[in-house]
DNA sequence: AGCGATTTGTGATGTACATCACATCGCAAG
DNA sequence: CTTGCGATGTGATGTACATCACAAATCGCT
């Protein structure tokens, strides 16, 4: 039994922002608290406002017709997120689904517009932000589209390295559970393929575990699997 | 043989921008021709430009190791795009190849932070365009991944029809000519499955050709195949 | 009109992955 | 401890789509 008392070593979102920025966003928001398994949002709600996680967990999924389960997105602390185009009037696409107990800073639309207005540096900050979220579904789309299921599942492992990941031995341990459905459910594959893969890499000596969490022992493997190309770390994560 | 003086319909990307800032940005673009066949940028290129396409046609493509090709975006006349990240350092992820005579705006990623930090009205468009860009990859996105070859197909044809869709009888006839193979490309699957596909679709009467231009005749079955959820127009386009 | 190149159409076959059906494991609550 | 439930592991089978191999149609050019 160990005590959980890990470095965060998540690199958030907000990266982009300088504190002086960070801050003026917190002075117009206003905290709320969600518990585990409610949602903050569903899709077709009116997109009129931004989160800023605080504290806890967050994932955008979308499910179809026949009950299929995405998750396109996980967010951690620190990471602000919500349908990202200020000043449009549209509506969410995806279902925020609150995993663990979270405190959230809302942000309303018209208020971000105001400060947008008022503050060019951080609408440059802003800019980037929204580049570095544009670019990010990007190369996720890359990754799950072009080389199958064990690359997307490669590619995935990689970003939950860059997000959750932590050096342990000659390993990097990725510091949070996640069960095959879930892996499943991130690359679009049933939790049987996701089992099966797994088992290949075990065997292969790329993936070991620690408990139930994951330790991955040949980085450079998984890479070369999901012809990764090494962007940033900021960008390629969950 | 007809004489091929048709209107365009096509909606272009910088709908979000007014008369003026567009004015503005024509200002610091310098032009470029570029001829069919070659290629404004390729894959890790600095990405220190923006590109506003005055007439002719551009694609992004993105090919792997395996040879195999994909063609994420297609732009037009008056359409703006380039790596969209203002204020960063980054490199192109993508392939641009001409495809047609193209006289081309170029902006210097330096010219623009300028313009967008004197004009604050600026920088709110940009950040719509932005935001309408993010958002039409994360709808191409969810089409490719979520409802199988078909769907993807279906949906591809839904933003043809929107880019290039023009109302002829009952029908709606697409314009542009576009392969069999290009298609594939667009979806990542092969010609002759996307040559069965058509077949199918022709078949259940829901598409028919008039000479080589295809011609959406149930608009409304296509939807139901992708689980289309009507997103705007200048959204939901190639 | 005639010829080569490109595109389309279609069967046969292979492969990746999903689906189905269970067995097993681990753990938490009584 | 034991009972139950969610997660994992694994074979058998099905299905979607790719691959291969051609034939037929069409396009563009001189």
């Amino acid at each position: 039994m160990r005590h959980a008392e890990q470095p965060e070593l998540h690199v958030a979102n907000t990266e982009c922002f300088s504190e002086g920025n960070l801050l003026k966003l917190q002075e117009i928001m206003y905290d709320m608290q969600a518990e585990s398994g409610s949602h903050l949002f569903w899709e077709g709600d009116p997109a009129d406002r931004l989160y800023f996680l605080k504290q806890g967990r967050i994932r955008l999924t979308k499910s179809n017709d026949e009950g299929k389960n995405y998750i396109l997105y996980v967010y951690n602390k620190g990471d602000l997120f919500g349908q990202v185009d200020p000043f449009i009037h549209s509506v969410n696409s995806f279902n925020a689904e609150v995993t663990e107990d979270s405190t959230v800073g809302v942000i309303q639309q018209k208020d971000l517009e105001v400060l947008l207005w008022q503050h060019g540096d951080l609408a440059v900050e802003f800019m980037k932000w929204m580049g570095l979220m544009h670019r990010m579904t990007q190369t996720k789309f890359r990754d799950l589209m072009m080389f199958g299921k064990p690359g997307a599942l490669c590619s995935t492992l990689i970003r939950l390295c860059n997000t959750y990941g932590k050096l342990q031995g000659d390993g990097i341990l990725i510091t949070k559970k996640f069960t095959n459905s879930e892996l499943a459910d991130m690359i679009g594959a049933t939790r049987e393929s996701v089992n099966r893969m797994l088992g290949d890499l075990k065997q292969s000596g790329i993936l070991s575990m620690n408990g139930s969490l994951l330790v991955i022992q040949k980085l450079d493997e998984l890479k070369l699997i999901c012809q990764c190309e090494n962007c940033p770390k900021d960008m390629c994560r969950i």
